[in-house]
RNA sequence: GCGUCGGUGGUAGAGUGGUCAAUUACACUUGGCUGUAAACCAAGCGCCUCACGGCUACGUAGGUUCGAAUCCUACCCGGCGCA
């Protein structure tokens, strides 16, 4: 029997759909927006808080799990169980961090070729650094048997632009940026760490682009996707038992064009994957709306296979996606946000730390049923803002999640009611005033 | 009373003849944050001006100097010591 099943409650001629997804550990309403846990923890929030701020299911992260804690996360008994978490749980592949630990950003990063030894400086420390390079070198270098020249792992280069990790067909080389250790992922060692981490649902390993890279760019990290996709499939399922317990997702890629995109999703998409991801960087601050091309990835996709926006979580682009037949949602936006004092409300976002709430004493956002809004007020939060005060981040947070939780399950319910254009016309007319 | 050290922008605290409207931190104002290297980052922060630029400023008042927050004199205020 599958870990992981879908079921498509109701879906309108657009694409929108309310499902449940069930799991081992519990069954998920969709559409639903799926918290950060980056380190076994939403960001100052326990555990036992999740269930009222509607949280159904999170997702953790293999990168930072795998630099600490992995062993206390295994022995404790997957992630779910070291977190004192009784629903499902999700971990994404590490992926992520090949892009946002400065591959990305527009650079070339694959295929470097040693550059000849300049001698030019003797400094004892130089030179001890050098050696410890070459020793790395050598040692990816003798791994790979490729017939394409693969990279290699060169440290000057890896920390030169602030850069940590260097991507070849392989799988990527990279420096821990808690103590500058090397470390390298693959697709086979991906899905080995989230085998014991032991989630759920979990991520094949992928190669993240921003909007902004050039055509030949999202071609190259889209084909290395769907390379790394088939292997990661393949090491999941050699391993019997966590096929029992554990679904995986493909990721497609394919950043703003809209023919990698469609490309990308039927090859992932055929692959026998048990449920599907929108990969890519949403983030404005690329200005180009790579968002409305993953979109189009999904008339390619199987039937009734459900799909997981990565990174997608303000609010406006979750009623986009949900609009199109995303399933579920994961975002940093409420905690980092919330944070850094930055709130939603049914009337947009707001900076509570801002002069004008010193004497607020209005509810964070009037109407709000969350736990933060019926018991203080925009003075009291930004009072703890101003003051440092760690309980303001965390009700900020807490109010932001249950935001974007409860506009998830006001998208289903809209959705099982016939009135889904009705909803988003009104949430957006308000959100956007 | 005598001696001595010190008085700098909202605060603390650099600067000790020109490159000083004045380092830095905090505070303050406002932005930003989309698979978390993020309890973070950025910009602004004397007055006037879109800007170029101008004006007023480093306890107060004079003075030396081409030029002073920086040197001198007096005074005011504060710390410390001695009476």
């Amino acid at each position: 029997m599958q870990p992981i099943r879908f079921k498509i409650e109701k879906q309108l001629p657009g694409g929108a759909r309310a499902g449940v997804l069930h799991t081992p550990h519990g069954d998920i309403q969709t559409p639903a927006f799926v918290p950060v846990a980056t380190k076994a923890d939403i960001k100052g929030i326990e555990s036992a808080k999740f269930s009222s701020l509607g949280i159904q299911t999170l997702i953790a992260n293999t990168y930072h799990l795998y630099l600490s804690g992995l062993d206390a996360v295994e022995k404790a008994g997957g992630v779910a169980k070291f977190m004192n978490w009784d629903g499902p749980t999700m971990t994404d592949s590490g992926g992520f961090q090949v892009f946002s630990l400065g591959t990305g950003f527009g650079k070339k990063i694959s295929k470097f070729t040693p550059e000849p030894e300049s001698e030019d400086e003797m400094s004892p420390r130089k030179e001890s650094g050098r050696a410890e390079g070459e020793e790395i070198r050598g040692l990816f270098r003798g791994e790979l048997s490729s017939k394409r020249a693969p990279a290699f792992y060169d440290e000057e280069l890896a920390t030169s632009h602030g850069k940590l990790a260097i991507v070849d067909d392989e799988g990527v080389s990279f420096t821990s940026h808690l103590d500058g250790s090397l470390h390298r992922f693959t697709p086979e060692r991906s899905v080995e760490i989230q085998h014991r981490l032991g989630a759920d649902i979990f991520f094949a390993f992928d190669q993240c682009t921003a909007p902004t890279d050039s055509y030949e760019e999202q071609k190259e990290a889209m084909e290395r996707t769907h390379a790394w996709a088939i292997r990661s499939l393949r090491a999941h399922r050699q391993n019997i038992n966590a096929n029992l317990k554990q679904g995986i997702y493909g990721i497609g890629q394919g950043g703003q064009f809209d023919d990698l995109r469609r490309e990308s999703a039927r090859t992932i998409g055929g692959m026998g994957f048990d449920g599907f991801g929108l990969g890519g960087s949403f983030s404005r601050k690329y200005g180009d709306d790579s968002l409305q091309s993953a979109l189009a990835m999904l008339k390619e996709l199987p039937e009734g296979m459900p799909v997981h926006g990565l990174g997608v979580g303000e609010p406006e682009d979750i009623l986009l996606g949900a609009e199109h037949g995303v399933d579920t949602f994961d975002c940093v936006t409420p905690t980092r946000n919330g944070r850094t004092g930055g709130l939603y409300t049914s009337k947009g976002k707001i900076q509570i730390p801002n002069a004008q709430y010193q004497y607020d004493y209005g509810s964070l956002d009037e109407g709000c049923e969350c736990q933060v809004c019926t018991n203080h007020t925009r003075a009291y939060v930004h009072h703890l803002f101003r003051t440092h005060e760690m309980l303001g981040p965390i009700l900020a947070s807490m109010h932001n999640i249950y935001f974007l939780t409860n506009l998830c399950k006001n998208i289903r319910e809209a959705i099982l009611n016939d009135q889904f254009e009705q909803f988003k016309e009104g949430f957006l007319a308000k959100y956007r005033k």
